[in-house]
DNA sequence: CTCCCGATAT
DNA sequence: ATATCAGGAG
């Protein structure tokens, strides 16, 4: 079954409908915060990103306060998410170049900020959709593997997935559209047990059927 | 390509 | 036991 341009517009329209409200699950209460916080994301749920920095932020939400921490205390604070001694690493170096470059701001390119240590294409696309409301589709696990599935971009890297979906979708929509992603491929086209019979796009879906063949 | 890595769901 | 989780660096 081939997905053709009007089958995207539908799912899109059916993602719109079912995931309208949908924005980022990711706690933050300043710019600096939210860069830290997708820094911290990577391999690593949502959920326990929001606990680290619950505790974390109180005390520590500014490059100058992360730096006082040094590495080890770093590594203390956000140990429980993985990665950890990248992560620290990577977010010392971050703020130590906000600090001297930056006047401790965070930038609002995509290519000021994947110059920082931790940052790469994709949280680089997160920042500045979400602070600078700059249409930008973040390809992450989730977005990759729901876009492939449903055949609304094809592709074998992140960078292909992005190209491929800023085509199907209309500029304006980018923002809410990642998100709609995100959200479909948490709650619902997860990644090891696909819940398609509840699924808003079982009809559409050209790996739904595949899925019924198999069993 | 491999490595980083603890917590969680299956 | 093992795959997966808002990836990025070497």
């Amino acid at each position: 079954m081939r997905v053709t341009k009007a089958i995207k517009q539908q799912m899109l329209a059916l993602l719109e409908e079912t995931y309208q409200d949908t924005t980022t699950a990711l706690t933050y209460t300043t710019p600096f915060e939210l860069l830290i916080a997708v820094i911290l994301s990577a391999q690593c749920t949502d959920v326990r990103v929001n606990i680290i920095t619950g505790r974390m932020f109180p005390k520590y939400s500014t490059p100058e306060k992360i730096l006082e921490l040094g590495q080890s205390g770093l590594e203390e604070q956000i140990r429980d998410c993985g990665l950890y001694h990248s992560k620290a690493k990577n977010i010392i170096a971050t703020c130590t170049m906000l600090c001297e470059q930056y006047q401790g701001q965070v930038p609002d390119s995509i290519e000021e900020l994947v110059k920082l240590p931790g940052v790469g294409r994709k949280t680089a696309n997160v920042v500045v959709s979400q602070l600078f409301h700059i249409p930008a589709i973040a390809v992450d696990t989730h977005v990759f593997r729901v876009a492939n599935r449903l055949q609304l971009a094809k592709g074998k890297t992140p960078l292909e997935v992005e190209k491929g979906l800023m085509k199907a979708i209309p500029r304006d929509k980018w923002s809410d559209a990642h998100h709609w992603l995100i959200w479909h491929g948490r709650k619902v086209c997860k990644a090891r047990k696909p819940e398609c019979t509840v699924c808003c796009l079982c009809e559409l879906c050209p790996s739904a059927l595949l899925q019924e063949q198999q069993k």
